[in-house]
DNA sequence: CCCATTAAATGACTGATAGTCAGTAAATCA
DNA sequence: TGATTTACTGACTATCAGTCATTTAATGGG
């Protein structure tokens, strides 16, 4: 049945046309501000039919927070080829995350609710599950290199991989998003740039993490100023 | 005049019972599903009257999250008194928010939406300048902490006591994030113990920041386990 | 003590918005 | 061609932040 093919089809496209009005409604407005009619009008259906697609408000800022997500991956899994050595390859996913955060902003701000326990009830649990499954492929990603660095004693034998990758990844989170509110306490009361203490302090706590030969390759890469 | 004092007094103590009756409501249901029906109803006076002490509900939450904030400078200052080593200091400051965290989690919690951009967008100049004055208070005492480590050879003459004390701040906060959300995924899935994840982090920032003579000093503080 | 004035508090009302559902239109099928 | 299924609609409901005309209470002068 040639028919119900075209029907699946033409209800993903439209899935995704819902998407991408909601898209645009969420990143100018962010999740609060934004409302259901708005999206609607953008993509000329009526709130009704958004209904008939998300369950909520919540799960549709989730289906677009996942197109962030994917794209994230595939700058990660580009950053960090096999055939680059282990600290090539993680410094790379941090640059890559950073790079992410400047070149795809709108995504990255989206993620903020993703961290709020209120939010996370709002949601219905087969979007969390879809949620769950780009995290942990970007996740074991990470995971995979820290390990690697582990087995070619790069890094110290005794430490946790995924505990590193939480720590690497809290840190950079942190400071990005101190860095995407943009608070003239920071930049311009207290002067501090916030780009650089962020690459301070990922080359502080990887460095924390080396054996001595890892020391030892890691200052071949790094550029000049430290 | 006595009657105005009394007047002030009793305007002054109003402004309290609403606070705690709004404490109440926003520790048990976050921001978003607060209603200011509910806070006017435990505070038994009209929802009319709450609006003639708060501008708007952000206000109220803010008011309420100051109190923590309150709470947290006196076990900083607390923890880290004058005649303490600069190291035990730092140590003590990462202690004392982390049973912060523990002891008063509700308070914690309402410091998500302090690092909302559409949440700041809602709320009155004043009350973030009352915030921010706050704030300014606990960021002085860390960074002095710091500052006097470099003075004492204890850390690197080059490090920015700042851009340290946002380092430290970042990474205890994001890991503290996490432990609160409780989510299966990192301590049943992934079998991660996120307390020991920080306390590693922390530890590995503050050795990345310290001087040899820091560093020796530091071995005799630490505990058994590392 | 009484009444005018000021201050404090009220709660019905407005406007906005998430989510629903009975009804309509269009496509498909027999 | 008419019956049935599927997709869509938009008026409606419930909820809630914030307002404001009105009421209530306190104060102070005469």
């Amino acid at each position: 049945m040639g028919i119900l093919e075209r029907k699946e089809r033409e209800k993903e496209q439209r899935r995704e046309e819902i998407i991408t009005a909601a898209q645009k409604i969420f990143f100018e407005k962010g999740l609060p501000a934004a409302t259901m009619d708005e999206i609607a009008e953008v993509a000329e259906l009526s709130k009704g039919t958004l209904y008939l697609y998300y369950k909520s408000k919540e799960d549709l800022y989730l289906a677009v927070a996942m197109r962030g997500s994917e794209i994230m991956y595939r700058m990660f899994e580009q950053a960090a080829p096999k055939h680059k050595s282990v600290l090539e390859r993680i410094m790379a996913i941090g640059d890559a995350y950073f790079q992410f955060f400047q070149q795809y902003r709108d995504y990255f701000r989206m993620y903020e609710y993703f961290e709020n326990q209120q939010f996370h009830k709002q949601v219905s649990q087969e979007m969390l599950m879809c949620c769950a499954n780009n995290d942990q492929k970007i996740w074991n990603l990470v995971v995979g290199i820290i390990q690697d660095g582990i087995t070619q004693g790069i890094f110290d034998a005794d430490l946790d991989p995924r505990q590193a990758a939480i720590i690497l990844w809290a840190n950079g989170n942190a400071l990005m998003r101190l860095m995407d509110r943009d608070d003239p306490y920071w930049t311009e009361h207290m002067k501090i740039d916030l780009e650089k203490t962020m690459r301070k302090a990922y080359q502080l706590i990887l460095e924390g993490m080396m054996t001595r030969k890892g020391k030892l390759q890691y200052k071949t890469l790094l550029p000049k100023e430290a």
